[in-house]
RNA sequence: GAGGGGGUAGCUCAGCCGGUAGAGCGCGGGACUGUGGAUCCCGAGGUCGCGGGUUCGAAUCCCGCCCCCCUCCCCA
């Protein structure tokens, strides 16, 4: 029996899921605050909406692509979230600016390792219909406000314009298809400057053109003082003015969140869609990849709907979010259940009532458990301790005779009896120092 | 596609110069008869990844295969 999920694949215990729903609905909360609403599309789509979208290394090696043995037409698992917005948009042209959310699974069939799976969740937001920078600095500040929400402090934009590197490219080096040199120079921060060299001998460039790539992309640009400089240097070439007036405008717009971004003249990312500026999110320090990943594709929903939109959005990885948490120790799987509050019988006779005092618990939006074994006291205490369920109520004859209630507080130790009709109003004022969450 | 590590109870692993399986934790129950995640006792659970070979006998040796993890490649 295969009981385990195949490679890359994963289960997740009540432990992990606590920990990623609370990650998750931060992320809903923020696009939720910048007036982003949800979409859901399928996880399988006609092989021919991925076609030619992302690029020839992702769609004959990493897609799960597969014929449908019913209907003999090729079908595929989606790759990430933006195509499929792409297609709905095109489907259902909602009007503009269209601004959607998307949280859920796409798959990739790469070798797993550490961060790298090969089912996993996205968060994207993305904006259909602006070309306009202010669009780009929205989904930038949305992002900053999500890092800061999560509770992460060393985190950095890292932005960039392709726009910028190609103008430079066709100046320098009379260069038009550059997407391969692209995807080299994207590997700087990884292979560093010599291996960048020799993977663009490997492209066959002369080594005068390499020796000028490797110049262009060690420059160090700033974002908020001598961006310009390019300007001045490559002053008629649009694409350079293009792309950097461009992320001028963007920071612009930031205001005092542009602390957070850093112009990076060698990002350049992976995938075809992108036409403008692209950012990514990093965190310093841990040594794992980026977190967050996104940026303009102004062609890509024309291929589906025949006519230009401007569009841009950006993806967080949630489970780049959740392992850099765990490693810079901001996010804990410690807590293991949801329960609050764990109603204990002493005996049969006072089951009756402990049900009761359930029900009424729940009825007021408690999370609560009864015992449904038919354990002695002292097991049900056990499993309420290992289960960390921080509130006991027991309720023993002697309560019920009193029509009162005992409540234990495991974490303080604190243990009192209490009246029935005091018991709500008692609780609500724990519930302030124990939960977070809610 | 390449390299490395590993597959024995739910989990972490021990056993491996061959003699038909163990520990800790976890799980279920009991003692204990209401301030206790304690202590004690009992119990369930494993075709030792799969197949073949050597042998009187294989978790242990040999061969093949499968799977998982890590790294590279690739990609976010």
């Amino acid at each position: 029996m295969y009981l385990k999920p195949p490679s890359g694949f994963r289960d997740f215990e009540p432990k992990d899921m606590i920990l990623r729903k609370r990650v998750i609905s931060a992320l809903e909360n923020i696009f939720l605050r910048y007036g982003y609403d949800p979409i859901e599309t399928p996880v399988l789509e006609h092989w021919e909406v991925f076609e030619g979208k992302y690029g020839k290394e992702a769609e004959t090696k990493l897609m799960y692509k597969f014929k449908d043995p019913w209907s003999d037409k090729w079908f595929a698992l989606r790759f990430d979230l933006t195509v499929p917005m792409a297609r709905f948009f095109s489907l259902k042209h909602p009007s503009l600016p269209f601004k959607r959310y998307h949280i859920g699974r796409v798959w990739r069939h790469e070798r797993p390792q550490k961060g790298r799976y090969r089912e996993f969740w996205q968060a994207d937001a993305d904006i259909v219909g602006s070309p306009y920078p202010e669009a780009d600095a929205e989904l930038l500040e949305l992002s900053i406000d999500a890092m800061l929400k999560l509770g992460f402090k060393n985190f950095v934009i890292k932005l960039n314009d392709r726009r910028i590197l190609r103008g430079i490219f066709e100046e320098k080096l009379a260069l038009k298809n550059d997407i391969e040199i692209y995807r080299v120079i994207d590997k700087l921060d990884k292979i560093g400057y010599d291996g960048v060299r020799v993977e663009l001998n490997k492209l066959g460039l002369n080594k005068r053109a390499v020796d000028k790539i490797l110049e262009i992309i060690s420059r160090e640009y700033n974002v908020t003082d001598n961006i310009n400089e390019l300007i001045d240097e490559f002053s008629g070439n649009t694409n350079v003015e293009k792309g950097v007036s461009h992320i001028l405008d963007i920071v612009n717009v930031l205001g005092f969140k542009r602390k957070y971004v850093t112009f990076s003249l060698n990002l350049v990312r992976g995938l075809d869609y992108y036409t403008g500026p692209v950012w990514e999110i990093v965190i310093k320090d841990i040594g794992i990849g980026s977190v967050a990943g996104g940026g303009r594709y102004d062609d890509l929903i024309e291929k589906y709907a025949g006519t230009s939109y401007p569009a841009t959005g950006t993806s967080f990885g949630v489970e780049r979010l959740i392992d850099a948490g765990k490693l810079t120790g901001i996010f804990k799987t410690d807590k293991i259940t949801f329960t609050e509050i764990y109603v204990l019988s002493m005996s049969t006779k006072t089951f009756k009532i402990s049900w009761e005092i359930a029900r009424e618990l729940r009825a007021k939006g408690f999370f609560v458990r009864v015992d449904l074994m038919r354990r002695s006291e002292r097991k049900q205490r056990e499993y309420a301790s290992k289960k960390e369920i921080p509130i006991l109520l027991i309720i023993g004859e002697k309560e019920l005779s009193t029509n009162s209630v005992t409540i234990y507080v495991r974490k303080t130790g604190e243990r009192l009896t209490i009246a029935r009709d005091e018991l709500i109003e008692f609780l609500r004022k724990l519930n302030k120092d124990l939960y977070y969450d809610k």
